[in-house]
DNA sequence: TATTGACTTGGAGTTAACTCCAAGGGGTAA
DNA sequence: TTACCCCTTGGAGTTAACTCCAAGTCAATA
């Protein structure tokens, strides 16, 4: 798959994706004889699996860790292991924290539907 | 209230909250006859709403303008209802995107904690 | 063969959201 | 009154995460 179409297919720039491989946020893509990227399968395996944590919200930082430990092989399973069960943990914290916050925008979005267009919209804000 | 008590009591530096106020995501708080800010219970009430709002990831721009709306009174109530509504239906849709991610870190978890030590860890990564 | 257009690299520039800094003031303790 | 500390302002600096740019390569087309 050329960059164009990995670019179509996620969403995500040619600038960004060479980005992400120059980081080593995503392992390093192979080039055909003129240089030129050509993404293998497992290429846009990891360029979705990063995409869908980086819209989740893990850091890039912590991304870039998981991928050199990969690349380290077997040795790194335990490390990789007990990564995954950290990001977990805070994803699932933060969705709930997330979901008080849509609670609330929800009953104010209702207070302002009963309110109307009547005049006692005091109190917090 | 002072700045320093604001600060510990919603764990935002003096200088965010400083920031804040001067971009306009907070309505100015008044000062004491010396000039030091003396925050007032809505005030506090306004911190509380933005900060949570920022941490579910509402951009500041949004929140600039709410409160921009607010100060011009009643006759904003019907773009600030729809900015709430449109703001609660995306993080509606952001919370449910993350869910998926959560399931998907889930599954990845099981899997490790499933093959161990053992080397048959290929596969989507 | 000359041009076109998509690709390459390394490096510089941008944006959002803070975070820090310098210069100065007010109120209290020694 | 001098020292100290927390506060003030405007403005500069930082960080993360891109995003853009210049100079050059290569394959295909006119």
């Amino acid at each position: 798959m050329t960059i164009a179409e990995v670019s179509k297919k996620f969403t995500l720039s040619q600038d960004t994706l060479r980005y992400y491989e120059r980081i080593g946020l995503i392992p390093s893509v192979s080039r055909n004889k003129s240089g030129i990227r050509d993404y293998s399968e497992e290429d846009c395996r990891w360029i979705e699996f990063i995409k869908c944590m980086r819209d989740a919200g893990l850091p890039i930082e912590v991304l870039i860790e998981y991928v050199r430990l990969y690349q380290l092989g077997d040795s790194t399973f335990e490390a990789r292991k007990e990564l995954l069960i950290e990001q977990r943990d805070l994803l699932a914290a933060r969705l709930k924290e997330m979901e008080g916050t849509l609670e609330k925008l929800n009953y104010k979005v209702s207070s302002y539907k009963k309110i109307g267009l009547a005049k006692g919209n005091e109190g917090e804000d």
